[in-house]
This record gives structure tokens, sequence and C-alpha cells, in this order.
DNA sequence: CTGAAAGCGCTTACAG
DNA sequence: CTGAAAGCGCTTACAG
């Protein structure tokens, strides 16, 4: 494939030319440039990233970190976002490696290794991850945004979803078509942005003076553990125990949606007349259960360009001060709902 | 965090000397070796990989091709194998890096930017994937390995499951539960781990005295198109609508034994009392659905370290033949069958 | 506007 | 058993 020299001998020139045109800096007369571009073309030549990377010191990739039990749930979020920064990614020409890290992270034990070998320019982190991880980045100086998840009280760049609007659309939705009696089902009360869809849901049933009679507290119920079917399943059972007046639901999440109506068919409510639901995320599995899930959906590969866009602008100025960009979300509306 | 020559320094030895250390060549002195190493311990050195790979050329890395319409898919199948990989290249150092690549593949037009620019040492192909994709790596001499996927008459090196086994005993295990009347849907016919499938379910039947009176050629329903919940449903349509006496059906894979299902669920039909169902993959949402599917269990994450380990010996040794690894698979009995 | 030269951090014959 | 030196393929001041 040749080397630089091979262009430079090709076009008659210095390899400094050719390296100022390949990367389209200093000046070089429009007569050069023409010439260096075509030996370009010509030999098909693709600069080597290693040896640039040695004179740079920059690496040319970004790393991508998950928490491993993501991999193990049923759900595709977490793979959608990762697609949206590679598709961002082939456009620089960069690399996204993905790897996970344990619900505890120990920089003594053991770190992921693009981070101990220095090769990575930069690191999105998506979901809940380890605070300590993140605090250990901060305090390496590497570039970081967070996709989906904030450190309450510590201000780094992230890339949210707008939980509050979608939460409080689709809450919006279930008392517009009549429903009065709405309950929240959700894990992860920690998660911020699960606060912030329970905030929605409390304002779209004040908007719609549904408030009072126990609504919303004998109405909800959030437990503090990872979401998932179980939890939905567990939900509603709970919620339906308690008040034979329930409608409708408001899951914090598709997962916890799926459990939730699933306890609702094996009661042999129908769904969505007696009991109508909706979830949060819309994850390919919502589009193909029965009934289909109305849904707020999360434009995940947006989520990921997104991110992989701002990652670089902070890597590129790193003294910038964190920036918070918001994606908008939109309900889905299928049988559910 | 320091260079060899920081290491070199503070072992007062050359360069030289430190490269053979790490990386376990020619004679270093006992004594020496210790003092580098200690050395290297107490600055927590960590050689650079862009020298190491401009150096000798290796890039420690390896590719990951699917195609893009498993990212798309409600299944976790392929994830789980990429788990499988990352797990296994971190015992190495290297990474893996993931890509997708559409439907059809022409390399005149656009090619994965690890091979343009010669980024990875050999690549790792997962599931359906074009074959002008695969003979376009052949002819350019890059070490491949193919997972759960072979291409008809042609020799490369791969990763399979035992797709026969599996689907015999699935199949086995319905007869013994005193089902007589057994079908069996499918997509992707051309896909060779299909029709292992089938070849595994033909010979069940057959070892359990229930072929003829039309079974298996009018209890059967391929079609040519990708597998999805649509196709199960599809399926299992046209077979209840052919033959009344259907009472159970084995699905190529999990996603489309949830169509099947939701398909029976629909027509009040009851699971597996009536119509017994067996998947094939075991899929996280396998476990949730409703009833919980019996399935046959393929390994994912055994199935992503074989391939990276099989992957590192061809790069090692390219000139030898290829190789064909097969992965055993189980039956996990829940409650649809 | 262009070229010669140093340097990035390694590996690998080659001497000794 | 160990070191001096060339080389991997780029980038980047620095002259001119």
């Amino acid at each position: 494939m040749g080397t630089i020299k091979d262009i430079a001998q090709k076009a008659e020139v210095s390899i400094s030319t050719v390296s100022l045109v390949l990367n389209n800096k200093g000046y070089v007369g429009e007569e050069t440039r023409k010439k260096v571009q075509q030996a370009i073309q010509d030999m098909n030549y693709k600069p080597s990233r290693s040896a640039r990377k040695l004179a740079t010191g920059k690496t040319g990739n970004i790393g991508f970190i998950i928490w491993e039990g993501h991999f193990y749930d049923v759900e595709m979020f977490y793979s959608q976002i990762f697609l949206g920064m590679e598709y961002a990614a082939r456009k620089t020409d960069s690399y996204v490696i993905l790897t996970t890290v344990k619900e505890e992270f120990d920089p003594k034990k053991e770190v992921p290794r693009f981070l101990k070998y220095n090769d990575v320019d930069g690191v999105a982190l998506a979901g809940r991850v380890p605070h300590t991880l993140v605090e250990y980045l901060d305090r390496q100086r590497i570039p970081i945004v967070l996709i989906d998840y904030a450190i309450p009280g510590k201000n780094y760049n992230c890339i949210q979803i707008d939980n509050y609007h979608g939460a409080y659309q689709a809450v919006d939705h279930l008392a517009k078509t009549g429903k009065k009696r709405i309950g929240f089902v959700g894990g992860t009360y920690f998660h911020p942005s699960i606060k912030e869809r329970y905030r929605g849901y409390r304002d779209a049933l004040e908007a719609n003076n549904l408030i009072g009679n126990g609504m919303p507290e004998e109405y909800t119920f959030v437990e503090n553990v990872e979401t998932s079917p179980l939890i939905g399943e567990k939900g509603i059972s709970v919620l339906l125990d308690r008040n034979t007046d329930l409608d409708a639901v408001f899951c914090c999440n598709d997962p916890t949606a799926m459990g939730a109506m699933k306890e609702i068919q094996k009661r042999k409510i129908k769904i969505p007349d007696e009991i109508a639901i909706v979830g949060f995320d819309d994850i390919p599995t919502s589009g193909f259960c029965m009934p289909r899930l109305t849904t707020v959906s999360v434009p995940k590969l947006a989520l990921g360009k997104e991110a992989f866009n701002l990652l670089n602008e902070v890597i590129d100025q790193p003294s910038e001060p964190p920036q918070v960009r918001t994606i908008g979300t939109f309900l889905v509306k299928r049988e559910s709902a």
C-alpha cells in the first residue's frame, strides 16, 4: 500500500509536504497539493495509524464502557447506543473500543486495559456505572462523557435523555385517554433518569387534576434494585393488590413494562381496556410483544452519535466547562395504551 | 508513565535489554532480568502499543464483523458472542473492534475502515455475512474465522454450534414427552445452521418412529427470509391451518419461537398441553416470556472465546489448513415443553 | 511555499 | 549475555 515516502517520491516532493496536505496544515501551493493528492489517489495510500499515533501522541481511539450486567439484559438498549457511536466514528476514521466493568470498581485492582495502556483519547460511559470509575477517569484527566446517567452533585459532560417530558407525555396520554388511577412502577430509584421520569409522571398527574385520594403515593411502587421484568411483575402485583381501581400504569422502562404485562395477563385483566400500560425506551422487543407496547421512544442511535461528537469536542478543548446536552423523546402509540 | 528509556536508565541497562525481557526473548542474565522487572514494577511501566506496532507491524487488534441487521434484532445473541471475545481479548491485552456491514458487500464501494487502514491482524465474522466479504478477506490473505456460519463448498476456519445434536435432543424430548405430530418452522433455510437443525429434527422423528402420514413434509414450514417473530407467527398459522392434529413445534430459533407462541396464544391454544414448543439459542428473553421457553442453549460466551483463540492461532500460523471447531449445546427444559 | 532533520517509543539483527 | 545502531512511518518545529 506504500508509505509516505512512496507518495513523496511519486509526487516529487518531500515527505513533509505530503504530511502537510495529508493533515491540511500549513501552506502548500495549489499545484503541489494537486500532485500530492493525485499520487495518494493513485497508490490508494492510507497513512499508518501507529506511526501517526507515535508522532502525535493521540490514539484515535475512544473507549466505551458499560456495566457488564447490561450485556445480560433482555434489552438491546446499550447496543444501539454503541452502534450510534460506531456510525459516528466511521466518519472520523477512529475506533470505539467497547469494554465492560463490574458493579464495583477499584482502580487498585483492575482497570480496563485501554486505560492502563493509555490507548484511548477519551471515554464514553453509558448508563449506570461505578462512581469510583468516573472519579478515577476525572482524576487521570481523561476526557469523559456520560450517557443517560449523571452523578448527583457532580458536573460532568453528559448526554441526557429528556426523561421528564417523555414521562410527562406518556402519562398525559394515559390521562387524555380517560384513565384516572394511574400507577407508577420502577426500579433503581437512585438513578437520576428514573427520578426524572417519576417527576414527569407526577407533574402530568397534577396537570390533569389526578392528584389526591392516595394518588400518587398509594399508586407508586419503587424499589432500589436493577430494573427488570421481575420488578415489573412484582410492582404491578403490589399495586393491584392495594388498589382495585388501578386503570393504568406507567413503567419506568420497557423491560419493567414487559414484566408488568405478563403479570396483568396472568390475572386475566384486559390490556388496555381494563389496565393500560406504557413503558419507556422503545427497545426492539416492544414492537413484538402482545399486545404491542406503547412506549416513550428514545433515539438511541442519536444518543450515541451526540456522545461521540461531544467527546471529541472535549478531547480537542479539554479546558471548556462541562456540557449537558439533552436529546428529545417521543411517544410511540401502539396497542397497550 | 515513562518509556523504555526510563526503565533502562533506572535498571542501568540498555533499552535493548529491557525490550528483551519485555518480550521474553533472547538470553538475559537472571540478575539483569530481575533488576529490569523491578524497575518495570516500580515505575508501573506499560510499553506503548503504537511504538510496538510500528516496529513489529502487528496491530494487536482483531476485527469483529456482523451484519447490521443483527443490531436491530430483538435478540442479544451476537452481543453475547462479542462479549465472549472481549473476555478472551483481555487476557492477551489486545482489542476487538466491532463493526457492522450491510447485507450486500462491494469492496469497490465501502470496506470496514479497519480493513482499509490495515488496523487488524485478523477478523472474526459472526452469523450470516456477505459471501463477497469473506472472499475479499480471503483474497487479501487476512486471517479469518467464521462463527456459527459456513459457506457451502468453501473451507474456512470456523466455530460451529452443534446444531444437529441440539435439534435432535429438542425433538427427541418432545417425542419422549408423548408428542407425535411435531412441526418445524424456520426462516433463512439457506443458512447451514438451520439446515443442520432441520436434519436433527428429521432424524429424531425417525428415531422415534414418527415419520409417515405426511410427517414431516406436511408439518414443515420454511421460508427463505430472515428468521424473526413474524416468521414464527406465519409458520405456525400455516401449520395449524393445515394440520389439526399438530401437537408440538420445534422452531429454528428463539425469536421464531416467540412469534409462534404469540400466535398460538392468540388462538387460545394451551402451551404446552395442546401444543408444546421448543426453540433454539436460549436468548435472555426466553427466560422471561410466558410461558418460559424450553430451548436449546448455545454457549455464546464460549463461542466467542473459542473464536478468539482460533483466530489467534491462525494469525500465528497462517499456513495451517482450515479448522472447524464445534461447540456443544444442551437442552434447557422450562415451561413450554 | 517547501525541504532537511529530529523525534515519537519501540524491536531486531549485528557485534562483541 | 549485553549494547550501539538502524529502522518502523509518521509529524513538527525550524530554516530558507
